[in-house]
DNA sequence: CCATAAAATCCCATGCTATCCCATCTTATC
DNA sequence: GATAAGATGGGATAGCATGGGATTTTATGG
């Protein structure tokens, strides 16, 4: 199956302050140890960064690689103090804690954001300025990809 | 071997938004871990772009290659928030979403126009007007495909 | 240590929509 | 002109998002 997280997905807040994580993310997220997802607070974003307690143990993994002391080290550090564990319920959602929506500014809806290996959370409106800002970005600068093997881009050029 | 996509294909869009994928490209796509499509709008064309998921993936990877936090990252993340993955049904059909249409103008029948290891998806005028232009340019301009030696199979000229 | 309130979790009900399934029609092939 | 593969249409159904109430857990004060 597929094992990404793509496209985007807009679900409503109850007053409990759950939502529904999309299907198909769950279905990506499926057979993994813990059964919901981690979340936190993007560093230059208003969004949550998020994805399977899978990548939070490769990220903890990397940062223990880290110099002991390292500056680096204590800031990628402060993720996983900062990262919440949300557990689905038996329909499939989620609580999102006070500390993350004010973060994001998520009242009514969030739009989950497929990342490939991960996602984010956005409130919809500010996702869709940040989305239409880098469509624009790619447009213009033509970004690339790192080049591997034979890799007809993205986007043809005209 | 039918592993690229080749010649274009006009097919009806039906009330519910259905279109057959062309057995053609169906076949090509055959065997991979995910049974249909990804889509998703073109930077510089009012049109969609389109593979399979085994070419998502590989995107996917080559973007998680970058620096964690950069502006490049952000920008070709978009692709990846874009895109909608499409499964076929008993007929090999799809759905096409809203946003992909209008996108593409695409209303009653849609062009699926083969690109080799991708496709595209247009509405049938646009495409004709398109392909019109192109080879207008590359008469005008003497267009010519860089030599076998040189890199991958690449880019199109422009 | 117990009692009570608050809050988080579980459980069931509902409406909508995407998906499945079958039936029909068209086109290419022999 | 007969047959098979592909394209198209539409009704039925199951899955999903959502809402509300019931129950358990946690915090707080006596």
């Amino acid at each position: 199956m597929a094992s990404l997280f793509l496209s985007t997905f807009v679900n409503k807040v109850d007053r409990k302050g759950r939502v529904s994580v999309p299907a198909p993310f769950r279905l990506t997220l499926a057979g993994q140890s813990f059964n919901g997802i981690i979340a936190y607070r993007s560093f230059k974003l208003p969004a949550l960064e998020a994805g399977g307690i899978d990548r939070m143990e490769e990220m903890s993994d990397r940062i223990d690689q880290l110099p002991e002391f390292s500056e680096d080290r204590d800031a990628l550090s402060s993720i996983l103090a900062d990262a919440e564990t949300l557990a689905f319920d038996g329909e499939g959602r989620i609580v999102l804690p006070e500390t993350l929506c004010q973060h994001a500014g998520i009242t009514e809806t969030a739009a989950f954001v497929g990342r490939g290996r991960t996602f984010q959370v956005w409130e919809p409106q500010r996702f869709q300025a940040h989305q239409q800002e880098m469509r624009e970005r790619a447009r213009r600068q033509g970004t690339t990809l790192p080049a591997r093997s034979a890799g007809p881009a993205a986007e043809a050029p005209r």
